[in-house]
DNA sequence: AACGTCGGTTCATTATGTGAACCAGATAGC
DNA sequence: GCTATCTGGTTCACATAATGAACCGACGTT
């Protein structure tokens, strides 16, 4: 481990929670000896990435992470943060991928990608998702505004046998969505396809959109559903990253649950 | 210097009319070994800080910044407070202005805004400003803490023919700031650019940055000048009220001599 | 095929990072 | 006016980790 990558994972004890840490405080989090830790944060202080509060003399991030930040912004979009996101998902699922961005109360199609080993794959071409009838859809209804549920509930177009058509329908697919933390819609909008998606989350906490893999209803086995749970997990994660925010700690514990109880069922089968 | 140091200031070389540089042409800007170059950039892609562009090769700002970045603004919030106040600036002005943030001895790029109704404006595209050759930098220097000047004094590069070259040179541009309240800054960086700013101050009363016009210096009439000093007061006030400071009384009386100065000479003339 | 790039790697040399011990200043208990 | 214990910051002998010339294979031109 270089000394930089020791310096740089200073960075990573702030928090909201935490956003001023005192040397021999920091020393304690890191682990680290105090005179290292002091160099490490005095090279961060030159480079502008911490600076120290003059009244406490606490150390917190600095200015020139905002000035980085924004060119970061400028260089990558938030389709070019989604896209390398969603081909490594649909490289390991073996299905289609896709993400959703919500902007006010339309959920639309940002990117999609689809696995190339497979003959027979679901193909997206909608650019606004339903919110009552799709796997993103209703994970944008179970994280984001409230009033999207309102919303969802005043256009239940029934799209197949299987779509959610009275409140209370979409009401206990939204709760239980909220407990697993994955969106889920078999065959809701498109006969044979069964989708799974996860929220991702913007710089201000809110939902930014959902990732989603949709894939053949026939095809869609319990492993495949473990599967898919879990790289929706990393890709969630990572477009999340991407695009400055961070997954609130009730998702992460939600994702946490449901795949060890998964795991767990597995087992027992 | 430490390596870290260098590892760091390998980021500055990223700017919006390079945001993607290659290993080569990143060793020549930094002067430095490639395989130098190499590990570092190695260190900040395993800390997020820069990512490659996959099809290119090329490196460029990562991801971690932009969480880093919220963190920061939610610590310390300068950008919410500073941005209106500067659009309505930069609109009132017709001209571009930006904010910057003191840190340590450094002064940072927060912030800029383009006046959208003249074709022709300047450009900001410097992350760290030069204490001793523009508008923002000599107001730090003249409002700041007195240490700034000796750090001024160590690094006077002359960027044009105007740029102050020499201490004797300095202190007379730094003495007519305080007593003018306004920094000025005539093609002293840039040929053809001519900026003046005003100090703003934080809870503790000490100098946090400075907000400052850059105008076009073909353009730059005294009826310009009284106009965006008089703007700048306002921007002044308003930025240092969101950023929970207040004005000291004496760049107050400076401010209310210089433009009642202003005005009485324009009268007469 | 010869040449110039490019991103990335190797290895002997040595500069640089390391941490126990130390210092000065605050704060608290008595 | 003590000692005791925090704090942020500094010193110095020591060993680890940074360094850069030379190298590699790949790609593109000439």
């Amino acid at each position: 481990m270089s000394s930089t990558t020791k310096a740089l994972s200073l960075l990573t004890h702030f928090s909201a929670s935490q956003p001023e840490i005192g040397l021999s405080q920091l020393c304690r989090m890191a682990g680290r000896d105090k005179a290292t830790t002091y160099r490490h944060l005095q090279a961060l202080e030159t480079a502008g990435f911490v600076e120290q509060n003059p009244a406490t003399k606490h150390y917190r991030l600095g200015p020139a992470l905002m000035q980085l930040a924004q060119l970061r912004e400028a260089t990558v979009p938030r389709k070019d943060g989604a896209k390398p996101v969603l081909s490594a998902l649909a490289d390991a699922t073996g299905e289609t991928a896709h993400v959703t961005v919500l902007s006010g109360q339309t959920l639309y199609g940002l990117c999609a990608c689809e696995a190339p080993h497979n003959s027979i794959r679901a193909v997206i071409d909608i650019n606004t998702f339903p919110l009552h009838a799709t796997a993103s859809g209703l994970c944008a209804v179970a994280f984001g505004p409230q009033d999207l549920f309102d919303v969802a509930v005043a256009s239940l177009s029934g799209f197949t046998a299987a779509t959610p058509t009275t409140q209370t329908d979409l009401a206990a697919l939204v709760s239980s969505i909220r407990d697993t933390g994955f969106g889920r819609a078999n065959q809701t909008y498109e006969a044979e396809i069964q989708s799974l998606s996860a929220p991702v989350f913007d710089h201000s906490g809110h939902l930014a959109g959902a990732v989603a893999v949709a894939s053949v209803a026939t095809r869609f086995t319990p492993d495949l559903e473990q599967l898919i749970k879990s790289e929706l997990v990393t890709a969630a994660r990572n477009i999340t990253r991407n695009w400055g925010g961070t997954i609130p700690p009730g998702i992460e514990a939600a994702w946490a649950r449901s795949l060890t109880h998964s795991n767990a069922l597995e087992r027992t089968s």
